[in-house]
DNA sequence: GGAGGACATTGATTGAAATCAAGTGGGCGC
DNA sequence: GCGCCCACTTGATTTCAATCAATGTCCTCC
């Protein structure tokens, strides 16, 4: 639970300035949020919280990358969120953890004292608004996670999470410019067989099937381009209408 | 666009009482709400809206079973949403459809102009923080819907679904006294493959096998008993702390 | 009563991904 | 430098569910 300087997170390129519930990007609830708030970086591969646990905060992701997962009781195991940058994590109202949460990278959260935050969201509408709209876009995304999951080829998958990855990073960078879209994979074979419903050995030949047929390139294990986002998306499935990253 | 009487909808019974947002449940908001609010029927099988169909408003399930689903260009179909008495459908601020919404049943619908009912949500703290709530409550829906379709067996997949509807049709009997549970299955064989991720004959088969092996009971096709809800729960793969149905 | 259609069951076969089983390669500590 | 470990790749085989193909059962409408 350490304090991490409060001017390594500057907010004019705060990454969570669109989205999040935080101090720094809200001038309004600057000073109510600012007295609750702390905070906390967790090393990779550290389980933030397991499932039943008590959490006495709820987060956003400064950066990093962190997963939500869930198991049956035989150990087949299912992720079912994916927080990056500017992702909410926590459920106001609610004691207990009803997921895994584990840190993929080193990840920096921006916590909020779970009772004065609850308390702050019941004074101030503006944030229970905002939590509101976050959660509905994530709920849409859970929606195309399930069409994913229920519907798609293993080969489509690999290509949708590539897809996903790529545009949420692009949005992440300020340089937009360069033609090619390249970016470092954050996740394990293992991880990506966990969020597409399939097992490490599918993933590896897939995304090896990719890189011989030159929709992707591999540079390293983890280090992909995409020479042709378009190309991308046609291996999908998806309806060709879903915009460009930039 | 027809409005139905009032009065069929008696509060004391009234299946939304617990969640949605609903003037006859909610006194104090009773008066704002009433005045945009109208009730509206469609019949089994209707469309209700098409994906990136203007949708003027929102609503809650009165009574009756509506779906949510998406499709692959292909024409793949995963249902991603099952909207049963209580849960809310639309998405304030969002003028189109996300989903093709279709009534499997004849559907009541209470259902609220949007426009108005989002300039409520701005000025009544509670309707926003009831919402959030509820959005809340999906998603954890979701996520368990996620881990069913990327981590479970046909066999597992049919014993969730059954367990899922069992629940929450007991849920909404006042009479809970009987020791075996009944119902309805309210949706065809195709419609349990979209909502699974499986195709009718698949489903077909292990309904078949879990009736053959006398985990289920059927009379005719669609009415269910079960005669020992523990021995279904085993078959889920769930954690079997689940909880009954009441 | 019989034709037609929607919904469902059952059987035979195929196929995509899981499973089982070696191997490879890069990073790191010693 | 060497060996070890971990993440990953690749190959052989199996398996579960998809696909293809009849057939069955209501129910409605003449």
């Amino acid at each position: 639970m350490q304090d991490i300087e409060l001017t390594t997170v500057d907010c004019a390129d705060c990454p969570i300035r669109h989205r999040a519930v935080c101090a720094r990007c809200e001038t309004d609830e600057l000073e109510l949020l600012e007295e609750i708030k702390y905070y906390r970086t967790f090393e990779a591969g550290q389980t933030i919280a397991w499932t039943g646990d008590k959490l006495d905060f709820v987060a956003t992701v400064v950066s990093g990358i962190a997963t939500l997962s869930q198991t049956l009781e035989d150990g087949r195991t299912q992720m079912v969120g994916l927080l990056l940058p500017s992702d909410f994590m926590g459920r106001p109202g609610r004691e207990m953890a009803s997921y895994d949460v584990t840190a993929t990278t080193e990840v920096v959260m921006c916590c909020f004292r779970r009772r004065p935050f609850e308390e702050l969201m019941r004074t101030t509408p503006h944030i229970a608004q905002r939590l509101l709209e976050m959660t509905l876009d994530e709920l849409d995304a859970a929606r195309e996670w399930m069409l994913l999951l229920g519907r798609k080829t293993a080969r489509e998958k690999i290509a949708s999470l590539l897809a996903i990855i790529a545009r949420r990073d692009a949005s992440l960078k300020l340089s937009k410019s360069e033609g090619i879209l390249e970016f470092d994979l954050p996740l394990t074979r293992e991880a990506m067989a966990d969020y597409l419903g399939l097992t490490l050995e599918t993933v590896s030949r897939q995304v090896s099937a990719l890189k011989r047929e030159g929709v992707i390139e591999l540079a390293g294990k983890r280090h992909i381009s995409v020479p042709d986002f378009e190309r991308l998306m046609l291996e999908t499935g998806d309806d060709t209408d879903g915009g460009m990253p930039f």
